[in-house]
DNA sequence: GGAGATTTATTTGTGTACAAACAAACGACC
DNA sequence: GGTCGTTTGTTTGTACACAAATAAATCTCC
């Protein structure tokens, strides 16, 4: 008998709404949980292009347009043009960005450890390797 | 060293996303994911006020209203005022509703199934009782 | 150097997701 | 029956999430 109780897509968004809780309990730089994202993807490469950070982040290219949009309100990137291509955005972290950057890294570390929280050092690590499976 | 790659809340999101595309390439009734658990809860309930069904499928009261409005629209459900408490919305299934039920389970099933697909029996019961545990 | 395919980005539209403000209705208490 | 707290629902606003249409720019081929 179906039930939706136990489908893997209803309790993946069960999962995923208590994970936002969490999240926003513990922020406090005004993040959502994509800008975070965008923001230490871009701290690892470097700076890239705005396309590129939306695949790296798998965000759909109207998606990430308003994301940039909104991390570039509150000062974390900078824009520029790519010099040998003029259709590329080139997103690169202001100075602002850099130095929130190690705060998001504990942030984000507290947010998943809490996010884990029903599940022992063993499970955890199963489970993180199935999840990826789905993915 | 902090990797955004290996935590849970961004791989929750990329999992949903391949749950999304799994429900859409599947889906021939044009509902979207929230209005098919909204549908499959109202089937599973008999009928119930608008504020329960959104409380039955995790959604604010918000989001709720939206989307009974959209199952309306598309014939699906029928709304009625509660005799015995003028606040209340009370939602049911319309004979068009009745009669697609069937259908959504099995397809449902198949997302569920498809989804699943990289995970044998065994890891499928594992995963989704770890999974359970973070909601 | 022109044509055509592809890439990058913007814009518009629809559907959530949720916070917050607001209003009608209900029930408990006096 | 009046007050107050709570419940239910609507509306508005912000932030995604993504499809589709559109345009500028690039690259390849002729």
């Amino acid at each position: 008998m179906y039930k939706l109780d136990e489908q893997v897509g209803y309790i993946l968004r069960l999962a995923s709404q208590r994970h936002a809780t969490v999240f926003n309990k513990h922020s406090d730089l005004g993040l959502t949980p994509t800008q975070f994202s965008a923001l230490v993807r871009v701290a690892e490469m470097g700076s890239c292009s705005q396309n590129l950070l939306g695949r790296r982040t798998a965000m759909d290219v109207a998606t990430i347009k308003g994301v940039v949009t909104r991390l570039k309100a509150k000062g974390f990137v900078e824009l520029g043009t790519d010099p040998g291509d003029k259709r590329r955005t080139v997103v690169s972290l202001t100075d602002k960005g850099h130095e929130v950057i190690a705060q998001l890294h504990s942030f984000g570390q507290a947010v998943t450890d809490e996010t884990l929280a029903p599940l022992n050092t063993a499970e955890r690590k199963v489970f993180l390797e199935m999840l990826t499976r789905l993915t």
